[in-house]
DNA sequence: GTTTCTTAGTGGGATATAGTAGTAGTGCAG
DNA sequence: CTGCACTACTACTATATCCCACTAAGAAAC
Protein backbone atom coordinates (compact mmCIF):
# COMPACT_ATOMS: atom_id res chain seq x y z
CA UNK A 1 0.00 0.00 0.00
CA UNK A 2 1.38 3.81 -0.65
CA UNK A 3 0.79 5.71 2.11
CA UNK A 4 2.96 8.81 2.98
CA UNK A 5 3.65 12.55 1.87
CA UNK A 6 6.68 13.74 -0.27
CA UNK A 7 7.83 17.05 -1.61
CA UNK A 8 10.36 16.93 -4.86
CA UNK A 9 11.71 18.73 -7.21
CA UNK A 10 10.12 19.04 -10.96
CA UNK A 11 13.42 20.16 -12.33
CA UNK A 12 13.08 22.18 -15.73
CA UNK A 13 13.74 19.21 -18.06
CA UNK A 14 10.67 17.90 -16.39
CA UNK A 15 11.84 15.17 -14.25
CA UNK A 16 10.35 14.15 -10.69
CA UNK A 17 12.16 11.29 -8.86
CA UNK A 18 9.25 8.64 -7.08
CA UNK A 19 10.21 8.56 -3.60
CA UNK A 20 12.26 5.30 -2.86
CA UNK A 21 9.79 3.81 -1.01
CA UNK A 22 6.86 4.34 -4.03
CA UNK A 23 9.12 2.46 -6.36
CA UNK A 24 8.92 -0.94 -5.86
CA UNK A 25 5.36 -1.06 -5.69
CA UNK A 26 4.76 0.92 -8.64
CA UNK A 27 7.65 -0.98 -10.95
CA UNK A 28 9.45 0.51 -14.12
CA UNK A 29 6.17 1.30 -16.26
CA UNK A 30 3.70 3.34 -14.67
CA UNK A 31 0.88 5.55 -15.91
CA UNK A 32 0.09 9.03 -15.18
CA UNK A 33 -3.30 10.52 -15.66
CA UNK A 34 -5.62 13.58 -15.24
CA UNK A 35 -6.64 13.14 -11.41
CA UNK A 36 -9.40 15.22 -9.97
CA UNK A 37 -9.15 18.41 -8.39
CA UNK A 38 -6.28 19.82 -9.73
CA UNK A 39 -3.74 17.02 -9.66
CA UNK A 40 -2.51 14.08 -11.11
CA UNK A 41 -2.78 10.54 -10.37
CA UNK A 42 -0.11 7.61 -10.79
CA UNK A 43 -0.88 3.83 -11.19
CA UNK A 44 0.71 0.97 -11.56
CA UNK A 45 0.73 -0.76 -15.07
CA UNK A 46 -1.42 -3.39 -12.86
CA UNK A 47 -3.60 -0.73 -11.51
CA UNK A 48 -4.09 1.04 -14.83
CA UNK A 49 -4.63 -2.16 -17.15
CA UNK A 50 -7.97 -2.83 -14.17
CA UNK A 51 -9.02 0.62 -15.02
CA UNK A 52 -8.70 1.13 -18.70
CA UNK A 53 -10.49 -2.31 -19.01
CA UNK A 54 -13.56 -0.68 -17.45
CA UNK A 55 -13.09 2.32 -19.56
CA UNK A 56 -13.22 0.02 -22.60
CA UNK A 57 -16.89 -1.18 -21.58
CA UNK A 58 -18.18 1.96 -21.75
CA UNK A 59 -20.22 2.85 -24.47
CA UNK A 60 -19.36 5.16 -27.47
CA UNK A 61 -23.16 5.79 -27.62
CA UNK A 62 -23.58 8.71 -24.99
CA UNK A 63 -22.09 12.13 -25.35
CA UNK A 64 -20.89 12.03 -21.39
CA UNK A 65 -19.38 9.01 -21.65
CA UNK A 66 -17.14 10.25 -24.94
CA UNK A 67 -15.95 13.01 -23.06
CA UNK A 68 -15.11 11.04 -19.71
CA UNK A 69 -13.26 8.51 -21.90
CA UNK A 70 -11.59 11.24 -23.61
CA UNK A 71 -10.96 13.09 -20.23
CA UNK A 72 -9.16 10.06 -18.70
CA UNK A 73 -7.78 8.12 -21.94
CA UNK A 74 -6.30 11.51 -23.46
CA UNK A 75 -5.11 12.63 -20.40
CA UNK A 76 -3.02 9.12 -19.23
CA UNK A 77 0.60 8.48 -20.84
CA UNK A 78 2.62 5.51 -20.01
CA UNK A 79 6.31 6.61 -18.91
CA UNK A 80 9.08 4.48 -17.90
CA UNK A 81 10.70 5.21 -14.64
CA UNK A 82 14.31 5.69 -15.27
CA UNK A 83 17.96 4.25 -14.23
CA UNK A 84 17.57 6.76 -11.14
CA UNK A 85 14.23 6.51 -10.36
CA UNK A 86 12.94 9.29 -12.12
CA UNK A 87 9.90 9.98 -14.68
CA UNK A 88 9.21 12.54 -17.21
CA UNK A 89 6.37 14.66 -17.13
CA UNK A 90 4.97 15.50 -20.40
CA UNK A 91 3.67 19.39 -20.66
CA UNK A 92 0.03 19.30 -21.39
CA UNK A 93 -0.06 16.92 -17.88
CA UNK A 94 2.14 19.75 -15.86
CA UNK A 95 0.03 22.50 -17.81
CA UNK A 96 -3.20 20.58 -16.52
CA UNK A 97 -1.94 20.20 -12.63
CA UNK A 98 -0.68 23.71 -12.65
CA UNK A 99 2.66 22.58 -11.39
CA UNK A 100 5.78 24.48 -10.80
CA UNK A 101 8.99 23.75 -9.39
CA UNK A 102 8.02 22.17 -5.80
CA UNK A 103 5.40 19.32 -6.16
CA UNK A 104 4.16 16.62 -3.48
CA UNK A 105 3.78 13.22 -4.20
CA UNK A 106 1.47 11.19 -2.00
CA UNK A 107 0.36 7.68 -1.52
CA UNK A 108 -2.91 6.96 -1.47
CA UNK A 109 -3.63 3.42 -1.54
CA UNK A 110 -2.84 2.21 -5.06
CA UNK A 111 -2.14 5.45 -6.61
CA UNK A 112 0.36 7.95 -6.08
CA UNK A 113 -0.95 11.36 -6.26
CA UNK A 114 1.38 14.55 -7.75
CA UNK A 115 0.34 17.90 -6.64
CA UNK A 116 1.72 21.26 -6.75
CA UNK A 117 2.91 22.46 -3.30
CA UNK A 118 0.88 25.51 -2.71
CA UNK A 119 -2.35 24.36 -4.23
CA UNK A 120 -1.67 21.12 -1.92
CA UNK A 121 -0.82 22.92 1.30
CA UNK A 122 -3.95 24.60 0.61
CA UNK A 123 -6.23 21.66 -0.23
CA UNK A 124 -4.66 20.65 3.06
CA UNK A 125 -5.80 23.72 5.05
CA UNK A 126 -9.13 23.68 3.98
CA UNK A 127 -9.91 19.78 4.75
CA UNK A 128 -8.19 20.01 7.80
CA UNK A 129 -10.62 22.99 9.11
CA UNK A 130 -13.37 20.43 8.09
CA UNK A 131 -11.74 17.92 10.53
CA UNK A 132 -15.01 17.93 12.71
CA UNK A 133 -16.87 16.38 10.02
CA UNK A 134 -14.14 13.87 8.90
CA UNK A 135 -14.27 12.69 12.24
CA UNK A 136 -17.75 12.47 12.47
CA UNK A 137 -17.60 10.62 9.46
CA UNK A 138 -14.83 8.11 10.27
CA UNK A 139 -16.90 7.68 13.64
CA UNK A 140 -19.45 6.57 11.15
CA UNK A 141 -17.86 3.78 9.01
CA UNK A 142 -16.34 2.65 12.32
CA UNK A 143 -12.42 3.75 12.61
CA UNK A 144 -13.02 5.91 15.11
CA UNK B 1 -3.32 0.91 -26.52
CA UNK B 2 -3.28 4.45 -27.73
CA UNK B 3 -3.13 7.02 -24.95
CA UNK B 4 -2.01 10.54 -24.49
CA UNK B 5 -2.50 13.96 -26.20
CA UNK B 6 -0.31 15.78 -28.65
CA UNK B 7 0.11 18.92 -30.57
CA UNK B 8 1.13 18.95 -33.77
CA UNK B 9 1.33 20.89 -37.08
CA UNK B 10 -1.03 20.71 -39.94
CA UNK B 11 1.43 22.06 -42.41
CA UNK B 12 0.33 24.34 -45.73
CA UNK B 13 0.76 21.03 -47.78
CA UNK B 14 -2.01 19.54 -45.27
CA UNK B 15 0.71 17.16 -43.86
CA UNK B 16 0.67 16.14 -40.52
CA UNK B 17 2.79 13.99 -38.41
CA UNK B 18 1.69 11.16 -36.13
CA UNK B 19 3.00 11.22 -32.82
CA UNK B 20 5.78 8.62 -32.72
CA UNK B 21 4.46 7.09 -30.52
CA UNK B 22 1.54 6.19 -32.23
CA UNK B 23 3.08 5.04 -35.25
CA UNK B 24 3.93 1.59 -34.51
CA UNK B 25 0.22 0.52 -32.99
CA UNK B 26 -1.58 2.20 -36.77
CA UNK B 27 0.79 0.41 -38.95
CA UNK B 28 1.75 2.17 -42.19
CA UNK B 29 -2.06 2.28 -43.24
CA UNK B 30 -4.60 4.03 -41.80
CA UNK B 31 -7.99 5.13 -42.16
CA UNK B 32 -9.71 8.77 -41.29
CA UNK B 33 -13.22 9.25 -40.83
CA UNK B 34 -15.58 11.80 -39.75
CA UNK B 35 -15.77 11.39 -35.80
CA UNK B 36 -18.63 12.57 -33.53
CA UNK B 37 -18.31 15.85 -31.74
CA UNK B 38 -16.38 18.05 -34.60
CA UNK B 39 -13.03 15.83 -34.77
CA UNK B 40 -11.53 13.25 -36.86
CA UNK B 41 -11.28 9.54 -36.27
CA UNK B 42 -8.28 7.45 -37.23
CA UNK B 43 -7.79 4.05 -37.35
CA UNK B 44 -5.29 1.22 -38.41
CA UNK B 45 -6.31 -0.67 -40.99
CA UNK B 46 -7.44 -3.85 -38.44
CA UNK B 47 -9.13 -1.77 -36.15
CA UNK B 48 -11.29 -0.64 -39.52
CA UNK B 49 -11.87 -3.57 -40.27
CA UNK B 50 -13.49 -3.95 -37.07
CA UNK B 51 -15.51 -1.00 -37.22
CA UNK B 52 -16.71 -1.22 -40.58
CA UNK B 53 -17.80 -4.90 -39.93
CA UNK B 54 -20.00 -4.24 -36.88
CA UNK B 55 -21.30 -0.79 -39.10
CA UNK B 56 -22.91 -3.84 -41.79
CA UNK B 57 -24.39 -5.35 -39.12
CA UNK B 58 -27.04 -2.79 -38.59
CA UNK B 59 -30.28 -2.61 -39.81
CA UNK B 60 -30.62 -1.21 -42.64
CA UNK B 61 -34.27 -0.44 -42.38
CA UNK B 62 -33.85 2.36 -39.84
CA UNK B 63 -33.34 5.57 -41.03
CA UNK B 64 -30.59 6.90 -38.32
CA UNK B 65 -28.66 3.63 -39.40
CA UNK B 66 -28.59 4.50 -43.14
CA UNK B 67 -27.35 7.84 -42.14
CA UNK B 68 -25.04 7.34 -39.68
CA UNK B 69 -23.28 4.59 -41.96
CA UNK B 70 -23.38 7.21 -44.57
CA UNK B 71 -21.59 9.63 -42.21
CA UNK B 72 -19.25 7.01 -41.13
CA UNK B 73 -18.65 5.38 -44.71
CA UNK B 74 -18.57 8.25 -46.72
CA UNK B 75 -16.14 10.26 -44.84
CA UNK B 76 -14.07 7.45 -44.62
CA UNK B 77 -10.51 7.74 -46.29
CA UNK B 78 -7.47 5.15 -46.71
CA UNK B 79 -4.43 7.10 -45.95
CA UNK B 80 -0.53 5.86 -46.35
CA UNK B 81 2.39 6.78 -43.74
CA UNK B 82 4.99 8.49 -45.44
CA UNK B 83 9.04 8.04 -44.57
CA UNK B 84 9.03 10.37 -42.03
CA UNK B 85 5.57 9.18 -40.10
CA UNK B 86 3.25 12.22 -41.62
CA UNK B 87 -0.17 11.29 -43.34
CA UNK B 88 -1.96 13.37 -45.82
CA UNK B 89 -5.63 15.20 -44.88
CA UNK B 90 -8.08 15.29 -47.69
CA UNK B 91 -9.60 18.79 -48.01
CA UNK B 92 -13.44 17.30 -46.77
CA UNK B 93 -11.77 16.44 -43.61
CA UNK B 94 -9.93 19.31 -43.03
CA UNK B 95 -12.81 21.40 -43.53
CA UNK B 96 -15.43 19.12 -41.57
CA UNK B 97 -13.12 19.13 -38.54
CA UNK B 98 -12.27 22.95 -38.84
CA UNK B 99 -8.62 22.37 -38.53
CA UNK B 100 -6.65 24.85 -38.90
CA UNK B 101 -2.32 25.39 -38.37
CA UNK B 102 -2.52 23.98 -35.25
CA UNK B 103 -4.19 20.74 -34.63
CA UNK B 104 -4.53 17.71 -31.28
CA UNK B 105 -4.32 14.31 -31.68
CA UNK B 106 -5.51 12.37 -28.66
CA UNK B 107 -5.17 8.50 -28.41
CA UNK B 108 -8.43 6.90 -27.11
CA UNK B 109 -8.04 3.16 -26.99
CA UNK B 110 -7.87 2.12 -30.18
CA UNK B 111 -8.03 5.38 -31.97
CA UNK B 112 -6.50 8.56 -32.60
CA UNK B 113 -8.72 11.76 -32.77
CA UNK B 114 -8.08 14.97 -34.53
CA UNK B 115 -8.98 18.10 -33.48
CA UNK B 116 -8.68 21.74 -33.77
CA UNK B 117 -6.54 23.00 -31.22
CA UNK B 118 -9.07 25.50 -30.21
CA UNK B 119 -12.05 23.15 -30.07
CA UNK B 120 -10.18 20.59 -28.36
CA UNK B 121 -9.75 22.84 -25.41
CA UNK B 122 -12.72 24.25 -25.49
CA UNK B 123 -14.13 20.72 -25.39
CA UNK B 124 -11.87 19.83 -22.51
CA UNK B 125 -12.90 23.11 -20.21
CA UNK B 126 -16.29 21.88 -20.66
CA UNK B 127 -15.54 18.63 -19.45
CA UNK B 128 -13.04 19.50 -16.35
CA UNK B 129 -16.31 21.97 -15.20
CA UNK B 130 -18.15 18.88 -14.51
CA UNK B 131 -15.99 17.57 -11.85
CA UNK B 132 -19.05 16.29 -9.76
CA UNK B 133 -20.11 14.17 -12.87
CA UNK B 134 -16.69 12.62 -13.14
CA UNK B 135 -15.98 11.70 -9.83
CA UNK B 136 -19.21 10.20 -9.71
CA UNK B 137 -18.17 7.90 -13.24
CA UNK B 138 -14.52 7.31 -11.46
CA UNK B 139 -16.37 5.90 -8.21
CA UNK B 140 -18.80 3.84 -10.82
CA UNK B 141 -15.90 2.11 -12.34
CA UNK B 142 -14.18 1.67 -8.86
CA UNK B 143 -11.16 4.09 -9.05
CA UNK B 144 -11.72 5.74 -6.64
C1' DG C 1 29.97 10.22 19.73
C1' DT C 2 32.37 10.27 15.61
C1' DT C 3 33.60 8.54 11.22
C1' DT C 4 32.67 6.04 7.15
C1' DC C 5 29.77 3.89 3.89
C1' DT C 6 25.59 3.71 1.30
C1' DT C 7 21.71 5.44 -1.00
C1' DA C 8 18.31 8.98 -2.31
C1' DG C 9 17.67 13.15 -4.76
C1' DT C 10 19.32 16.64 -7.98
C1' DG C 11 21.85 18.69 -11.82
C1' DG C 12 24.25 18.98 -16.19
C1' DG C 13 26.19 17.46 -20.61
C1' DA C 14 26.21 14.54 -24.92
C1' DT C 15 23.78 11.96 -28.21
C1' DA C 16 19.73 10.43 -30.63
C1' DT C 17 15.38 11.18 -32.61
C1' DA C 18 11.10 13.53 -33.48
C1' DG C 19 8.95 17.20 -35.87
C1' DT C 20 9.00 20.59 -39.41
C1' DA C 21 10.42 22.91 -43.58
C1' DG C 22 12.16 22.90 -47.98
C1' DT C 23 13.45 21.17 -52.57
C1' DA C 24 13.48 18.40 -56.53
C1' DG C 25 11.19 15.21 -59.50
C1' DT C 26 7.14 13.27 -61.85
C1' DG C 27 2.64 13.04 -63.74
C1' DC C 28 -1.52 15.01 -65.23
C1' DA C 29 -4.17 18.67 -67.24
C1' DG C 30 -4.79 22.69 -69.81
C1' DC D 1 4.45 22.44 -74.65
C1' DT D 2 3.85 24.64 -70.35
C1' DG D 3 2.26 25.03 -65.77
C1' DC D 4 0.43 23.39 -61.69
C1' DA D 5 -0.02 20.05 -58.17
C1' DC D 6 1.03 16.20 -55.79
C1' DT D 7 4.53 13.05 -54.07
C1' DA D 8 8.94 11.53 -52.40
C1' DC D 9 13.26 12.58 -50.69
C1' DT D 10 16.55 15.39 -48.03
C1' DA D 11 18.08 18.58 -44.53
C1' DC D 12 17.81 21.18 -40.36
C1' DT D 13 16.48 22.36 -35.61
C1' DA D 14 14.62 21.69 -31.21
C1' DT D 15 13.64 18.70 -27.80
C1' DA D 16 13.80 14.37 -25.41
C1' DT D 17 16.43 10.64 -23.62
C1' DC D 18 20.35 8.61 -21.72
C1' DC D 19 24.40 8.62 -18.96
C1' DC D 20 27.42 10.17 -15.51
C1' DA D 21 28.66 13.04 -11.52
C1' DC D 22 27.86 15.55 -7.32
C1' DT D 23 25.74 16.53 -2.79
C1' DA D 24 23.45 15.62 1.25
C1' DA D 25 21.36 12.80 4.46
C1' DG D 26 20.83 8.64 6.94
C1' DA D 27 22.61 4.23 8.70
C1' DA D 28 25.97 1.43 10.58
C1' DA D 29 30.11 0.36 12.77
C1' DC D 30 33.86 1.36 15.61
Amino acid sequence: MLIGEYVHILDPKKRLSLPSKFRKELGRKIVVTRGLDNCLFVYSLKEWQKISHKLGELSIGAADTRGFNRFMLSGAVEVDVDSVGRILIPDFLKAFANLKNKVVLAGIHSRVEIWDENIWSEYKKRVERQADALAEKLGEIGVI
